[in-house]
DNA sequence: TCGTTCATTGAACAAGCGTTGAATGAACGA
DNA sequence: TCGTTCATTCAACGCTTGTTCAATGAACGA
């Protein structure tokens, strides 16, 4: 029935090695959107394997456990990197969360959810979110950044989880500008480390 | 080997409805406790009961499901109320912070928690949750109060779960007049409606 | 071409879950 | 005192979970 040109309708052609990373990467991708989607806890092999097309054994075989899976969706999914003069942190924590705000980090947020819900999430996360904040003290010019960092750390962590979370919210339909707008004296006046 | 002033050693005294009620009451108490220390998913039916000291039958038998047990924790648990006239919200909301902070509100966070893991928590709480936006939205004198108390319920959010939940944070270990006075200008930015 | 590697599957396991229903025995009303 | 109610337990069910392991068959190196 098929012309003769086409050896085979339709395998997913290429050599051994580069199949195996191709139904890995797959695998990994179902992976972070069901953690995404519906949290560690509720997130099952078996759904992972079907949403990748493959068998679940085949992600036990690859990636070990389900723990071990997570664990490299949190490896694959970059921290963001603040690195600015003190002075400047304002703006570019700002300019960091309309981008997340715009892009929607699936990763990123997997791994916020999770660390919520999760023990060993939270430590698979727990040293990365320390490092983050400590890049945002770095930049704050007062005796309590640690503190400083860690409530701003924690308010980027709010509006990020409520705005994707609760879908029947003023913050789900706003415009990116329109909260980051909202949002700028508040964060100022958390990093520029002056009082009123 | 007891004296005869005693009927019965330590048998937990009272009439069967007075029995009953008491028992109820242990099984919600444990149920909120496990609902804020693990989240909804890892709470078992079973475990539940062995804290509450009781078979998990029973917990069946009283409560009806699992759902219907979280529901009860639910319904328990007061959300706060905020009638503030425009132009006060920033210190009643800052004063509500203060209170939850010092308080640990056991009931409130396990809410907050399942809310974000489980569907079924996100329905039961999400009415609740919109009820107190608009409070807060009522005492912002500015067109877009709707976007700014979806905000400062996220940032909320934020601080509290940070707090209750990453136990190596600053937030963990800072006393909450601090953490009040540096929100300060960053609530009232908000729930003034008057930008920079 | 032949033996090996290895991606992939299918079936099965043990454990844990929410849930059920029968059984027990003490408190209760008449 | 007797029959009923009901708080409480016990054992079991059906299901889903993470995980394991033998089997298959195509790609591979020699």
């Amino acid at each position: 029935m098929t012309p003769e040109s086409a050896p085979v309708p339709a395998p997913e052609p290429g050599s051994r090695a580069q199949q195996r990373s191709r139904t890995e990467a797959r695998i990994l991708e179902a992976a972070t959107r069901s953690f995404f989607d519906v949290g560690y806890e509720r997130t099952t092999i078996r759904a992972v394997a079907t949403a990748a097309n493959v068998d679940a054994g085949l992600v036990m075989h690859y990636f070990g456990s389900k723990q071990a899976l997570f664990q490299r969706v949190v490896d694959a999914a970059p921290l963001p990197e603040i690195d600015a003069a003190p002075g400047q942190a304002g703006e570019h924590i700002l300019a960091g969360l309309a981008d997340r705000l715009a892009n929607e980090p699936v990763a990123s947020l997997s791994i916020l959810r999770s660390m919520l819900t999760t023990p060993e999430a939270a430590d698979a996360v727990g040293t990365a979110a320390i490092r983050y904040q400590a890049q945002i003290a770095q930049a704050i010019p007062a005796p309590d950044a640690d503190l400083r960092a860690a409530i701003i750390s924690a308010v980027l962590l709010g509006i990020t989880v409520s705005r994707h979370l609760m879908k029947a919210d003023a913050l789900a339909d706003a415009e990116p500008q329109e909260v980051i707008r909202l949002l700028r004296p508040a964060i100022q006046s958390l990093a520029d480390g002056r009082d009123l």
